[in-house]
DNA sequence: TGTACATCAGTGAACGCGCGTTCACTGATGTAC
DNA sequence: TGTACATCAGTGAACGCGCGTTCACTGATGTAC
């Protein structure tokens, strides 16, 4: 929410006019989808004109992968900061839980049906990698990595592209992998309301799906 | 493709081009995503003026709707068929594989992220149910039913209005659900592309939770 | 088999709408001397 | 501290566009006698 301090009012005021921008997009987006946002009703919302907008955003575009990179940001902050806290896999598993459920739309802008032909800006391609180093770490702690290698770990060990440099073992490569998915698994079905009108709770499924995975 | 023989020309000649509406929305829908889909521009790559489609649909909604109803069906009779033909969980997992690579954006016509307000005709609820009865005929027979339940297995005991009257133990509905979740998991990840870039084989990854799943 | 009538697929003009985006402008805010 | 100038946020008019949808119509196809 806040800036840098060291800069000029009228940058201050820039800065704080382009976050208000993006506030009543989210909104736009939880309301009617990220396909619906549009820039005039964003600004006929903030009271201005249409093409005061163009002011803080090149175009529709730009506002968009905005939105993308700051929603990457936010969740790489969140699972980095409970992470520094000690947390291990059950809390990040928990903390991605939260996350997604405080807007479901803003999870579906990073993880949900991609437009084709939109491509995610560069950038995100790094986050998801920290967000995938902060997977690994847990999973290195928790793991005893004392089983022969599975057929799976082999494969990852040699390829391991997205793991860059990360010190962990095959098993930690397939722990973490298994985590995310599994756990995306419960949440976008949960999110997309597929499990409405089932009967069970999502999150009893979820926390099984966490202790099958940490073992807490 | 084919509709029932006892039937006028005109009914014939209706059911066709209805069909080849369908074919060309689905078409655009692969190309730009269901948010992109226009009636307009189905009527000009089909060489007819706009009106011409209303004589075939009452309006944009009636389509996607259609197109869902398609979607959810094929997917079920895909599925019912492999079972009858004594499919295990296994082959189902192809299946289920193979059909959402032959067209990622029918599958995240059902699976994908949900436009906010739209809301899936009543009858694909039924679908789905037929769907989730098929997963637990499958658990049945496979899984042996011996363990002492789990928590989950409790809890889903007493929430099953999914499976309606389906005589499947509560592992079974554990079993299934897992099933579901967790393939979904790592197919819509895949289809969405946030594997690209990372090095490893999806089909790997699937394989392994797929073993994991069913012991073979 | 031929004629009279009904059905109905498809057209073209027209509607209002909201979209993204450009442009020349006004007026307030900040900067330099 | 006051004046002259530059910066820049925001406006309003305007653009072309494609959308969904309606309507009155034409002309071909099918039906009844």
């Amino acid at each position: 929410m806040a800036k840098a301090d060291a800069s000029t009012p009228r940058q201050r005021y820039r800065a704080q006019v382009r976050e208000e921008i993006k506030e009543h997009a989210w909104q736009q987006i939880a309301a009617a989808g990220a396909s619906a946002l549009s820039l005039n009703a964003i600004a006929k919302r903030m009271g201005m004109s249409g093409p005061a907008l163009y002011r803080y955003f090149a175009n529709r575009d730009e506002l968009i992968t905005e939105l993308v990179r700051d929603a990457y940001r936010d969740l790489a902050a969140t699972v980095h900061a409970r992470a520094e806290a000690g947390a291990g896999l059950g809390d990040l598993a928990d903390a991605l839980r939260q996350w997604a459920l405080d807007d479901p739309q803003r999870y579906f802008l990073v993880y949900g049906t991609p437009v084709p032909g939109y491509h995610a800006p560069e950038d995100t391609r790094q986050i998801a990698v920290e967000i995938m180093g902060v997977l690994l770490d847990a999973s290195m702690a928790e793991q005893p990595s004392a089983a022969p290698p599975t057929p799976l770990d082999t494969h990852l060990a040699e390829h391991r592209a997205w793991a860059g440099a990360h010190p962990a073992p095959p098993s930690a490569l397939r722990h973490a992998l298994t985590f995310w998915t599994r756990l995306h698994g419960v949440l976008s079905l949960e999110l997309a309301g597929h499990f409405t009108g089932m009967g069970f709770d999502p999150a009893e499924l979820y926390a099984t799906e966490t202790e099958t995975l940490t073992g807490r």
